[in-house]
DNA sequence: GATGAATGAGGTTTCATTCAT
DNA sequence: AATGAATGAAACCTCATTCAT
C-alpha cells in the first residue's frame, strides 16, 4: 500500500537486474579475475544485454565496488550469525573465543566459498600493485584489523588473553594468516585438508594467547 | 680464449638486454599489476623498442614466467643467504631455528621489498581467479610449501619440535601466513611496525612448536 | 470557457514542459554542441526524466527542428521589433535604413545572445559537412538571403541604394558578413569591441551602397 | 647516404601512412564532421586498418589537430604564393592592395575548395559551442586576425588606407566576412556566383578603405 | 502523460602479436 | 639482433531508441 503497483514492479525490476548482475559478476570475478570478467561477458551470463551493466552502475569501478561492499556485509553477517549460534549454545563468549571464532568461521568459508566470498578475495589480490584498488576495499581490510585489534585489547581486560602481547602485532598477524589462508585455498584446490589446518589455527591462537 | 670475442660480447648484450627487460618488467608489475604492464612500457622503461620483448621472450606469458623464475631463485638465495649467515655465527642450527629464519627472513625481505619481490607477490595476487596461472608459479608454490613440512619432520626427529604437531597443517599455515603478512604489507603501506609483527610471529611460533 | 479547464491545463502543461525542454535543449546545444546535447542530459537538465524528451518530440532530430524553429521565429520577432521601434521614432524608414538596421540588429544579439541565439548558430556551425543538416536549417537561411536581397532592390527603387550594385551578390555579402560576425563572437568571448565593429559595418554598408 | 636504406625506407612508409590518413580525415570530415568522421571509417578510406590512426596520432584529438595544422600550413603557403605571383606582376604591393589579395584568394580557395580546405572551416564550425575546440585553432584564427590588422595598420602608414578606420574592428570584420562567405559557399553549393561576390567584396573594401 | 529499464549499435582506445626492414 | 609499422580483437563507455509499467 501506499505506491502505486507500477512503481513497485519498475522497482522490482531494477533490483532483479542489480542481483542478477551482481551473482554474474562474482562468478565471473572468481574465475577470471577483475581484469578478466568483461562487461560483455558479466551482460552474458547475467542473460541481459552486453550494456546494462553499464547502464546500471555507471562504469565497471562503481560496479566492482559495490559487489566488494555485498560480499563483505554478507560475510559479516555470515560471521555475526556463527558468533551468536555458539554463544546461544555455551552462553558468554570470552573474547579470546571470539576470536578463534572470527578466524575459525571465516576459514570455514573458504571450505566451500560462494563465488562472492572467492570473487571478493580475488578482488584483494587485484591491490597488491601499487597503483590499483578497488572502491571500499582499503577500508573494509582496515576496519577488519581493527575489530581484531579491540577484541584482543578487550581480552586482555576480561583476562582471557594474556597481558603481554602487542594487540595491533596480533591484529595485524591474525589478519595476514586468515587472508593468506584463504588464498592458499583457493590457488591450492588440492588442499583439501583445510579442516586440519583449522584445528591447528585454533591451537596456535590458544598456545600463543592464553595465560600460561 | 675460446670463443671469439666478438661473439662473447653478442651472447653478453643479449643477457644484459634481458636483464634490462626483466628489471622493468618487474618495475611495472609491481605498480601497475600483470595486466597493467604492457610489452610496449616494458620496453619503454627498458630504454629499448616497443617489439624487443616480443622478440627476446616470444611472448607475454613466456617473460612473466621468466620474470617468477628469476625472482624466485634470486628469493631462494637470499634466504639461504640468511640460513647460512646464521649458521657461521651460533654454529649448527636446529630445524625449528631453520623455520624461524624460514620466516622471518621472508618477512625481513618485506620491509623494504625489491621490485622483483613486489612483483612475484603481485603475480601470485593474480592467480587466485580459478582459471588464472602463471607458468611455474604453483610448482614453486607447492616446493615452498613442501620444504617447510620437510624442515618441520626433521625438527620433530631431531626433538626441536614438539611431536604431536601435524607437519602438514603447520606447513600450510606458516606458508599462509608468509604470504598473507607480505601482502598486507604491500597494500597497506602504512603497516610500519613490521618489525613488531616479525617478533610476534617468532613467538607464535615458539609457543605453538617448542617442546613444553 | 469552451474547453473544459482540466483539458485546458493539460494543454498547458504539454506547452510548459515542451518550452522547458526547448530551453535545456538550447544551452546544452550552445555549450555541448549538437551531439554533445544528449537527450538524457537535456531532460535532466530540464528537471524531468531521461525519456520525456523522446516522448514528446518523436526523435531528436525532430526536437533539434523544433529548437532551431523556435529560435529562427524568435529572431525574427526581435528584428521586425527593433525595425518597428526605429520607424515609430523617425517616421518611414528608407530601404537602406532597414538594411542598416537588420544587420545592426543582429549583431548587436550577438552581443549578450541568448541560448536560443547561440544554439541556433552552433546548429548552423553543424551544417558544414557536406552530408550534414539541421532540418528547417537551410530554407530559413534561404529566407534570410532573399529578403536582404529583395532590400536592396527595393532600395534601388525607392533610391537609397546605388543602381549599380548587384543585389544579389551584396545580399550574400551581407549574409555572410552577419554570419560570420556572429560566430567570431562565439568563438572568441574576448572579442569585447563588438560595438566598434558594429559602428565599422554601418560605414561599410553606407559607403559601398550610398549614391555616391 | 648517411641513413641506412633500412631506415628510410620506414620512415618512408609512416610518412605515406600518415599523409594517406590525414587525406582521409579530411575527405571524412568535409562530408560527415568531426564527430562523424570515425578513427574506423578515416583507416577505411585510407587503406590501412581500423587501429592505425590512433596509432600513428595517439588519439582522435592529436589526429585532428594534426589536421587543423596541415590544412592551416598549406592554406598559408597558397596565400603566399597568391602574392609572390601578383607581387611579380605588377611589382611592388600596396597593403591595400596585399588586403585585397588575402581575402580574394581566400575566397577564391573556396570556388573549388580541396578537401583540407572544407575539413578546416567544417572544424571551425565545430568550435562554436562553448566546451568544444579543436587543438591549434583558436591560435591560427589570432594570427589570422592579427596579420589582417597589422596589414591596414601599415597601409595607414603608407597611405594606400585612409587614416580615420579602426584597424582592429576592420580586422575583425574582415575576418568575419572571409570565414562567413566561405561557410555560405559550403553550406549553400548553390551559391554558383562567387565569382561576383569576390567582385563586390573588392568594392566594398576600396570604398571603404581607400583615401577618398 | 510520464517514467525509466533495457537494448544494442557504434565510438575511442589499448594491446599482444606479426612481419617487413 | 633489433626496430617499429601494421593489424585486428576486445575492452569500456555513450547514447538514441523501444517498451513495459
Amino acid at each position: 500500500m501506499g505506491l502505486p503497483e507500477e512503481r513497485q514492479s519498475q522497482a522490482e525490476r531494477r533490483t532483479r537486474s542489480e542481483d542478477a548482475l551482481l551473482d554474474a559478476s562474482a562468478e565471473l570475478v572468481a574465475e577470471r579475475g577483475v581484469h578478466g570478467a568483461s562487461l560483455a561477458s558479466i551482460g552474458g551470463r547475467a542473460g541481459v544485454s552486453r550494456g546494462l551493466p553499464t547502464h546500471h552502475f555507471g562504469s565497471k569501478d562503481a560496479l566492482l565496488a559495490r559487489l566488494a561492499q555485498r560480499a563483505q556485509s554478507r560475510i559479516g553477517q555470515e560471521m555475526q550469525e556463527a558468533q551468536r549460534t555458539r554463544a546461544d549454545r555455551v552462553g558468554g563468549l570470552t573474547a579470546l573465543e571470539e576470536v578463534f571464532l572470527a578466524v575459525d568461521s571465516y576459514l570455514e568459508m573458504f571450505e566451500n566459498p560462494t563465488p562472492d566470498q572467492r570473487a571478493l578475495l580475488v578482488m584483494w589480490g587485484s591491490t597488491f600493485p601499487s597503483s590499483a584498488s578497488v572502491d571500499g576495499m582499503a577500508d573494509a581490510e582496515r576496519r577488519s584489523y581493527e575489530g581484531l585489534s579491540r577484541l584482543i585489547m578487550s581480552g586482555q581486560q576480561d583476562g582471557s588473553v594474556r597481558s603481554d602481547v602487542d594487540p595491533t602485532a596480533t591484529a595485524v598477524l591474525l589478519h595476514g594468516l586468515m587472508r593468506g589462508l584463504a588464498a592458499l585455498r583457493l590457488t591450492d584446490s588440492g588442499l583439501t585438508d583445510m579442516h586440519g589446518v583449522r584445528e591447528t589455527c585454533r591451537d596456535w591462537i590458544s598456545s600463543s594467547l592464553s595465560p600460561r
